[in-house]
DNA sequence: CGCTCAGAGTTAACGCGACT
DNA sequence: AGTCGCGTTAACTCTGAGCG
């Protein structure tokens, strides 16, 4: 299947990539359930055996998963967490030199904090940035111990190298538009997004 | 300076219904 | 009866602004 976008000009399909940031989770679920894009974070728990876990991925890789489908007219994989990044025994206790597993590590866990904390001289926080390497790391196989990752989050905190456009409210807040009525914003384009998207249904139904 | 607020995303926890 | 998935909810974090 082509692209489902086409009948866009470049400028509206530029527009519409741009204001999905703008939808919120629950609208980009109703999207992804209509078309059957997967949502969640699937596990490689026994080689070559997918099994979904209850991780939901982050906005933006959704809506980048969107944005393949929009284009392409193709159902892209879900992202996947290989056997090797999967904790297969608990150690009982975490040190800097432990690896970075999923399974092992969770967002506001005690033992883990300790360590992360010890290996950044106190400035780790929980926190989104937190949870975006980890799952970064795990879905492309890198393993890296608590204490590499620990510096890596620091290196991320000090100046972030990536940006975060799905994060529309705190976009615009950093660059200083946002008013009274963003709220209002929002809904004007997440509706002219929804009511565009709506349209993209009909039409592979009917194909 | 520290506190609270706004509005967003994410998680864990809870409850409900479907299924076995 | 027990389990699983799904949807909702409360609590947390993020940022800059506003206030005492």
């Amino acid at each position: 299947m082509a692209s489902l976008i086409s009948h866009l000009t470049q400028a509206q399909q530029k527009e519409l990539m741009n204001d999905l940031n703008y939808l919120n989770m629950q609208e980009i679920k109703t999207f992804c359930r209509h078309h059957g894009l997967p949502l969640h974070i699937h596990a490689e728990y026994k080689k070559n055996v997918l099994q979904k876990t209850k991780e939901l991925d982050r906005k933006g890789v959704v809506l980048d998963r969107v944005r393949q489908y929009l284009k392409t007219g193709k159902v892209p994989p879900p992202s996947v967490i290989p056997n090797k990044m999967i904790a297969q025994n608990l150690p009982k206790e975490i040190r800097p030199e432990t690896h970075f597993l999923f399974g092992l590590y969770k967002n506001r866990d005690a033992n883990s904090l300790k360590v992360l904390k010890q290996v950044t001289k106190g400035q780790f926080q929980f926190g989104a940035l937190a949870q975006e390497l980890s799952r970064e790391l795990w879905v492309q196989g890198k393993k890296i111990t608590f204490s590499a990752f620990g510096k890596l989050w620091l290196k991320e905190n000090m100046n972030p190298s990536r940006e975060h456009p799905e994060w529309a409210f705190l976009t615009d807040l950093s660059t200083g538009s946002v008013g009274r009525d963003w709220k209002s914003l929002r809904q004007q384009k997440a509706k002219k997004v929804m009511a565009e998207l709506k349209r993209i249904s009909a039409a592979t139904k009917r194909s």
